[in-house]
RNA sequence: GCGAGCGUAGCUCAGCCUGGUAGAGCAUCACGUUGCCAACGUGAGUGUCGAGGGUUCGAAUCCCUUCGCUCGCUCCA
């Protein structure tokens, strides 16, 4: 089976998918949008399918995770509260001479001389256009150990890029700077003034564009859980640890969109929030804290569980979740992010990667994977964060944390609380709560775990699905051989989806379109299997040729109904249709009564 | 956002350099044929050559602008 590597297979499954209607680029025809899809038949019934299977095993098969449809645009404070009206709002320079893009809060301060110009004129030898001049001014900084003659240099460089064949210098002037940002750290040359760069897509509230409308899309799903938990915890009937999931779109102003519909500026995230007791609960409430020893999946939740614990368990539960749609193990990678990657408010974050045919490969030839879905630890800092931003508690009552802590001993009591106190303080110092506060109010949060209330930690497993529908199409996309009636080899492709994300189950075909007696039957199946299943019915055309366009689409069955299913070669073999199977092409002979039985365990 | 490359039928692509009424293969549809893996016959349809502007008697072809795609940089909290 060859294999096609690169962007070479790229390009192919990209063609694939529009030939056979997985995905269109959104507004084709007024020329296409950029970082839009949309998805066409077969395209949405996969991702229905992808979200579904989510749903399913997330919260119906569980009984301690809830679900949430929360809205798209809330309320603007809490991007305030999440950290994202700033962080997703960065200044960005460019570098004049080379177009190099830098944040402007992560330039290295400079010091020294800088040399302004305020144009520069065509000089000798032998202008082609004597009266073409550049009015625009521009400065370069001397780099420690640069010379002067490289200053100019530099400028020189700059209006020859200007359209200037041999540029002459004008308005020489000299600057002396201290400690500034405005020039490139690398070749000395002016930036461009900041401009902001807005990730989050804004609008306004109400008819009126004024200032205090303003509001902006989800960048993400999450916060509507946070927002919205202690409803939940109510009405749920929950206790820590419980979850709550939400799938919905999502919108990041990316500045590249970039690889298919992966990186998208609308796009679509099942996320989970699972809230767990802080460790110090634990503790105060079995002794210690169960953390991974062995590696592999923990197996059943248990109570002494900490954070760690709970991390590695969704990460192996989510691991265990694309194995079960399709994707081996083989093409997943587990990684673990180092310390210095981490975001601020992250204890632990694992992502999980899918090698695309676009990943990059490493040193030793490997793909590398794009992110399918981070795990990441949370500890109590969404929570926290809402609590601040709107005055209203996020803690929970646990009342065998309330039963538990007056038979601690003093040394215990003491350890547990300034353990908590501590953690309190850091995070409200970290968010720049003065010092004095921040003291005030740790010590009432650890006065509050000793009543029985603290603000829950969080796990968070967040997938994208338009990424997961890409994985599992490029996944599914195979080239290989069959032989055609003269038994000669030639290229089919088949879309091997695992058959529980087929966007089509099974496909009917009477084995002659022009027998009504076997169009009929066929239809009666097409009828039968209907309300259980995705189904497609193809008459058109010699039988193999529906096979392969069937393969095409991926659907895991076809039945064929043939003279034998109409009783031709006897009762024996009456009411029997082929059940033809994508990936191996082997025929059997199955009664017409066990089909919805025999496809139902098969599609699950 | 910057740099490079690309954009012609549903898909893959030729034609562009050197301007002169737009092509191939596959796919699609109809009819016939067809007794299980892309068979065959006959017939049909498809493009404002990505869009806009310019040069020209005449532009898919040359020039400019713009949009989209790919790659690199940047970004990915």
């Amino acid at each position: 089976m060859a294999e096609p590597k690169g962007n070479d297979l790229m390009e192919r499954i990209v063609s694939l998918c529009k030939r056979k209607g997985f995905v269109f680029q959104s507004s084709e025809i007024y020329g296409g949008i950029n970082g839009f899809w949309d998805y066409g038949p077969l395209g949405a019934e996969l991702k229905r399918n992808v979200k579904d299977y989510w749903w399913r095993s997330m919260t119906q098969r569980r009984d301690d995770v809830a679900g949430l449809d929360a809205t798209i645009i809330m309320h603007p404070k809490i991007w305030e509260a999440s950290g994202h009206t700033t962080t997703f709002a960065d200044p960005m320079v460019d570098c004049l001479l080379t177009q190099k893009r830098f944040r402007a809060d992560q330039i290295d301060p400079q010091s020294g001389v800088a040399y302004h110009f305020t144009g520069a004129g065509e000089g000798a030898p032998a202008p082609a256009d004597p009266s073409k001049t550049c009015d625009e001014p521009y400065a370069v900084l001397m780099l420690p150990g640069k010379s002067l003659q490289l200053v100019r240099k530099t400028a020189w460089t700059f209006y020859r890029q200007r359209g200037l064949i041999d540029p002459r210098l004008l308005g020489e002037r000299t600057e002396t700077v201290e400690n500034s940002t405005r020039f490139n750290p690398e070749n000395g040359s002016l930036l461009t003034e900041p401009r902001l760069f807005n990730l989050m897509f804004k609008t306004y509230v109400g008819p009126v564009e004024s200032a205090e409308n303003v509001a902006y899309l989800r960048p993400e799903t999450a916060q509507a859980i946070f927002a919205q938990f202690k409803n939940v915890a109510e009405v749920a009937r929950q206790k820590v640890p419980f979850g709550i999931c939400q799938i919905g779109k999502a919108f990041r102003n990316e500045i590249n969109p970039r690889n298919f519909t992966f990186r998208s500026r609308e796009f679509e995230q099942m996320e989970l929030e699972f809230f767990i007791r802080p460790d110090e609960v634990i503790e105060a409430l079995y002794g210690s804290v169960a953390r991974p020893e062995a590696g592999g999946h923990p197996g059943r939740p248990q109570a002494n569980w900490g954070w760690q614990m709970w991390h590695k368990y969704w990460v192996e539960e989510r691991l265990a979740f694309y194995e079960a749609i399709g994707l081996p193990r083989a093409s997943l990678v587990e990684y673990w992010q180092k310390p210095e990657e981490l975001a601020h408010y992250a204890r632990a974050t694992v992502d999980i990667l899918y090698k695309f045919p676009f990943s990059k490969r490493n040193d030793a030839g490997e793909l590398t994977g794009e992110e399918l879905e981070g795990v990441a630890a949370r500890g109590d800092f969404d929570l926290s964060q809402h609590q601040r931003f709107s005055g209203k508690a996020m803690t929970v009552f646990d009342e065998e944390l309330k039963a538990a802590w007056p038979k601690l001993d003093d040394a215990k009591k003491a350890a547990l609380s300034g353990r908590y106190l501590e953690a309190r303080r850091q995070y409200l110092v970290k968010m720049n709560e003065p010092p004095q506060s921040a003291d005030k109010l740790a010590a009432r949060d650890a006065a509050g775990l000793a009543s029985g209330f603290y603000v829950p930690h969080v796990i968070e497993p967040s997938a994208g699905v338009d990424r997961l529908a890409l994985a599992l199409i490029c996944n599914a996309y195979c080239e290989d051989e069959a032989p055609d009636e003269k038994g000669k080899l030639e290229k089919r492709i088949v879309m091997r989806f695992h058959p529980r994300v087929a966007p089509l189950k099974v496909a009917i075909f009477p084995l002659l379109k022009n027998r009504p007696e076997l169009v009929q039957k066929a239809l009666e199946i097409r009828d039968l299997l209907r309300p259980l299943m995705t189904v497609f019915y193809d008459d058109t055309g010699a039988i193999g040729r529906r096979y392969r366009r069937q393969d095409e689409a991926g659907t895991p069955f076809g039945v064929t109904v043939d003279f034998d299913t109409l009783g031709e070669k006897g009762d024996e073999l009456k009411n029997t249709v082929t059940l033809r199977e994508r990936d191996t092409m082997k025929q059997s002979r199955v009664r017409i009564e066990e089909l919805p039985a025999l496809l139902l365990e098969r599609i699950r």
